[in-house]
DNA sequence: GCGGGTTGTTACGAACTGTTACGCGGTCTT
DNA sequence: AAGACCGCGTAACAGTTCGTAACAACCCGC
């Protein structure tokens, strides 16, 4: 069932790891296990911090899977503007969506394992099996309502409420902070600002804002300490607020 | 082929029309014959002006076609803030991405007249089609394709690239504007500023500055006359500029 | 362990957008 | 037909966010 380090696919002159494949993960917001194992025939390649996995206008003929660490998806708009229109952590599956050219940059935030799969053979696997054809449209589903959901962040919210969705979404896809609250910010603060309509200078101030307020403490750069994770939740702008059962789901009390 | 006000379903005690079905509209924009034909087997249905079509969190077990007019999504998030996520035109298909419920409320700018097909019948068809299939695939990844869109204008643009974004965005989808250049704007000013995370009164003023600048002619509330749609391409911040090929495409000098 | 470069924070002024208020013109109601 | 209401435009003012800059913290290599 797995090949590995045979035929290997090198992205961009990239060194390849041909490293055991993993088991998928077993967070509940893994798309499907079925979908997923389509991407444990290939082999797993190391992307390094902040190099490409595709780019924009490429001829998308491959979809990769988000095996470890964060990618994110991006265009650039001239001048120097960029637009972060999705990060993508570990059980993702990047460019499902994309038929002709990728219509983003794929960029590792961390160092990544990924894994490939043409999307030739995915496309004819997803169409002739009666499993995999809903867990495909399941995907396409939670990718256009993740879309809305942004739209909705970019036109409505402010600065504060942003951010407070950002780490409240981070918290439930980029891993639970766990007992402690300890919750990891693998992105840096340029990479958050992009994603959020905001410039690094608002990302800040707002971050001092919360630790001022005592919602949450920074430790270190990519650290972020949730002292009350109900707070953040209802600061996220929502209508529909809080509900408790977030803190349960996040293992805060 | 057609079952004209038989089994007729009524949207929430709305009149409705037996009209006889129209073939699909000719327009380039049009994802596809064939999954349209699907709809061609319900009944034309009429959706007066600011009725909805579906609610958010209603179970999604129809999907609809918009056949005449426009048709909003949108979410309200607390206190009266209203985010307008897509506009769905003549030809256009509302809910091909949802899964369980809504994820948005769907109202009509104009009246409409649309067609409904219950999700089941559409999957089962869809899927059991090799013709069909890879439509519905296209019409999923341009859906993704104008979201990752929106969100770049919501995260990086101004308040006038947002508008001749939107304006362009509109005189492609809407309708061409014509030899004359009048753009007919079906919607009012509070939804072209929920669509674009603005506020009526900056869509106010930014529309007047562009007027000043001779590059547009406000005639009427719903009526704009593009004086030059090369300058609206180029102020629309996109790095891909202005491409000459849109003048002719909508019949621009 | 130290120094330099990168990244992040803070402060302040500027620009843009939001807010509020008012006036105009059209439509609907009585 | 008169009045009220609604949508829209304009203007003055207020607020948030942005942009620049200086400073601080962190990371990396030597």
């Amino acid at each position: 069932m797995l090949m590995q380090g045979k035929n290997a696919f090198e992205i961009a002159g990239y060194a390849r790891e041909a490293v055991q494949p993993r088991t998928s993960p077993s967070r509940g917001s893994t798309p499907c296990q079925s979908l997923l194992a389509l991407f444990q025939m290939s082999a797993l390649e190391t992307v390094p911090a902040s190099k490409a996995v595709c780019w924009e206008g490429d001829s998308a003929s491959h979809l990769f899977q988000v095996v470890e660490g964060v990618v994110r998806l991006q265009r650039i708009i001239g001048e120097g503007r960029r637009a972060i229109t999705a990060f993508q952590y570990a059980g993702d599956v990047v460019g499902a969506f994309v038929q002709g050219e990728f219509p983003f940059t794929a960029e590792a935030v961390t160092e990544c394992k990924i894994r490939r799969i043409s999307r030739k053979t995915f496309l004819s696997e997803v169409t002739g099996s009666d499993v995999l054809r809903p867990e495909y449209i399941k995907l396409l589903c939670e990718e256009t309502a993740a879309a809305h959901e942004q739209m909705v962040l970019l036109s409505k919210k402010n600065a504060e409420e942003r951010l407070c969705s950002f780490l409240v979404e981070l918290a439930s896809r980029g891993g639970a902070p766990g007992q402690t609250g300890l919750l990891q910010v693998p992105m840096n603060r340029q990479d958050i600002a992009d994603y959020l309509g905001m410039t690094i200078e608002t990302v800040s101030r707002t971050i001092s804002k919360l630790a001022a307020r005592k919602i949450v403490v920074p430790e270190g750069r990519h650290n972020l300490r949730i002292i009350c994770f109900s707070r953040l939740s209802r600061l996220c702008g929502n209508a529909d607020a809080f509900h408790s059962e977030n803190c349960h789901r996040m293992g805060i009390h």
